[in-house]
DNA sequence: ACTATTCGTCATCGCGATGAACAAATTAGT
DNA sequence: ACTAATTTGTTCATCGCGATGACGAATAGT
């Protein structure tokens, strides 16, 4: 289960504090600050996490025998005194495996522990109502296409995360209900390759992608809490609290495609009237622009057609721009989030659907301060998922270095 | 601000970890542990901690020198062996103080560590529209009572929190708007009779108190991730993730009352159409059942008159309860709570209240299990608030026990 | 060359948990 | 009643790890 345990029930069940726990600590505040800001000397280090130079130096030789991180040399700072060795994570050794099974393709890449891409592929695949156990076998063929390249590189994934598009049990690493692929109550192996292997839902892992971004670019430093609306199967919310996805009680939370919109609207399969997705859903979508549904890449298609100036396309975009706005507005004034996102396919109509959920939300969240702003497309697109399915493993490593073999 | 600062923008400025940091941890944990489970020997609490009795001994001598634990003296187990000495939380010395101002009154209550209510105060006060200071004055001479009466029975409240009916910004200490009583902008000094003076939401302290009820009785373990809603001035949902009250980015999370549920749906104050509060507020409901706005204590009246038969008050009460499950099945979808507790003033009309929400809620919460019992009425009801004002400083004191006073 | 800095490392210290040993207090068995 | 077996709580030696201070190394300014 990437990132974090869908409530450790644990009332009062920490665990006590020992020496280890310390170093262990340390060493991820110390690996942090070195992912987090570029080069970094072990005084810079030092200076920034409030340890002492001496404590950095011990917890740096652990860190570089665990191939965490490398030196560069010294470096010349142009001020007085001795110059420092600059530490960057190392481009070797540990990296992530992200894997992404989508209705039309399959995909993978690897990224190392800086979160730099090192390897993509992508692959035309037929999935829907395929038996998933073939798709499963072609996955695990670009797999090992992918682990040879990375040994070449000198890359040794240290686990694998797939991104799904639908309901997925991260704890129990089973996919729940994939609609549009036609996978129900899968069981997937632990393992796959010798790697460990986790399932997660793509709209998740596009929003750990964004809060994972790097934070370099002009773009300002990425939000800790926000929402990241994003629809590929259905139209999934993934909440982001203090740096973490938020997964709810049972794991089930998000599903903003079944917040009621206009409560006496038209049935949804699910059984309640007026739910979002009956507004800004896939179908209702191609419906209200007069398009055939299940056409292809219909996002894609979307977007050329109102690019073209489709009136009708326009206006089905933007309708469904009104009903994701209203749905926003009622989880910006539940949850208060510092930015709200829009990624996965839904990115990509970002022209055509944010005039009117700004809109929407301005007139709707009034309580508490709200700029325009704070709505905003991902950069990112349709490339989250497999981008944040691969930093997974790589971001648990960083957060927890002694936790991969036995750095400690 | 008591429990969880709001979003301590904290991406990776971790403190390093010390041998005093590890020390005040397991304070924390051994503290916590016989809190939790009444009475509890060394041993036990080894066993439960996973500490050394060693460890637990040393640590006991510090908790008992700050008057945080004391013993029973040996006790019969029954069980072959040396009988354990019993620790409980001390019933003098630190306690908690809290303070609540009412539209039409003024109430205090000083509570131990255990969580024991011990003293407990209430006078009438027309408080609508009085000058701020006028009834800041009131409440000082409320509270010096208080702690006159504690200091006989020998207990010392280490912080003094104040419920508020309205927005509040617990980090900056002030009420931002109070509309039942005139306020706005109104800063809190930080200290109140030498005692430091926190300030919050009656709303979210009233779902603290929830969190924090004795788990002793018949109704089970109190859930760690749930949603408290409550009504008092305007509708507040307060969320509690993971056993903390969930605040949002800004401070403004839970804002129920201004959820969409009829987009295209009456004005509202607030700007926007159709929220929740144009159907379940004070106002609607009381225009709804045909009575006079502004009457004295309108829910009294309306539990009054629905146990009377009225069925202009039943129905209104009906209607209020389809929208309030609206609203909160949207928030269901979202977060994924274990569950949802009517609390605040509307838990006395939850026998009006809930058939309809429940009815809302079966229908339109499909995608994951949800079972009616997960809504349900608190049974503190209107004294919530007032209890986890005075809980909020006892939390604190055993979830760091070497931050009150000069423990560690 | 000399001084002022800054960086990284080493020896020493203190703190706090661990583990083993031990006295104290109880029950079970004869 | 006396012994054996347990369980509790404390004491003592040990270890791990960060803090502290000192020192050599490497640079800039004079």
């Amino acid at each position: 289960m990437p990132s974090q345990s869908h409530s450790p029930t644990g009332g009062q069940q920490r665990r006590p504090a020992s020496q280890q726990g310390m170093r262990r600590q340390n060493l991820a505040l110390v690996l942090g600050a070195v992912a987090a800001h570029a080069p970094l000397s072990r005084a810079d280090v030092a200076a920034r996490t409030g340890l002492t130079r001496a404590a950095v130096s011990t917890l740096v030789v652990t860190l570089h025998e665990a191939g965490l991180v490398s030196e560069l040399g010294p470096a010349p700072s142009g001020r007085v005194g001795r110059p420092g060795n600059a530490l960057v994570l190392s481009n070797e050794g540990p990296a992530g495996l992200g894997l992404e099974v989508g209705v039309e393709h399959l995909a993978g890449c690897v990224v190392d522990l800086s979160g730099e891409v090192r390897l993509q592929r992508r692959t035309a695949s037929p999935n829907r109502g395929r038996p998933a156990d073939q798709v499963l076998a072609d996955l695990g063929a670009l797999a090992a296409e992918l682990l040879a390249e990375a040994e070449a590189l000198k890359l040794r994934p240290a686990g694998a995360v797939l991104a799904v598009p639908g309901l997925v049990d991260a704890a129990a690493g089973t996919v729940v209900h994939a609609a549009n692929l036609g996978w129900r109550e899968l069981h997937l192996p632990p393992e796959l390759l010798g790697l460990p292997l986790s399932v997660e839902n793509e709209a998740n892992l596009g929003a750990l992608a964004e809060l994972w971004r790097e934070g370099g670019e002009a773009e300002g430093p990425a939000p800790v809490d926000f929402v990241h609306v994003s629809a590929e199967a259905g139209i999934g919310a993934a909440l982001v609290v203090g740096g973490r996805l938020f997964r709810g009680a049972r794991g089930f939370a998000g599903e903003l495609g079944h917040v009621p919109v206009h409560p006496e609207g038209p049935l949804c399969p699910c059984g309640a009237h007026g739910c979002l997705e009956q507004y800004a859903g896939e179908r209702a979508v191609l419906a209200a622009a007069g398009l055939p549904e299940a056409s292809g890449d219909w996002v894609a298609l979307l977007a050329k057609r109102a690019a073209e100036g489709s009136a009708p396309v326009r206006e089905a975009l933007r309708q469904a721009g009104v009903a994701l706005g209203t749905a926003l507005a009622g989880a910006v004034n539940l949850v208060d989030p510092e930015a709200v996102v829009l990624g996965g396919a839904y990115a990509e109509l970002g022209e055509w659907l944010l005039p009117a959920m700004r809109a929407e939300l301005a007139a709707r969240v009034t309580v508490r301060p709200w700029e325009a702003g704070a709505l905003s497309a991902s950069g990112l697109g349709r490339a989250g998922a497999l981008l944040g399915a691969a930093l997974v493993t790589v971001r648990r490593i960083i957060e927890n270095p002694s936790g991969a073999y036995g750095v400690g």
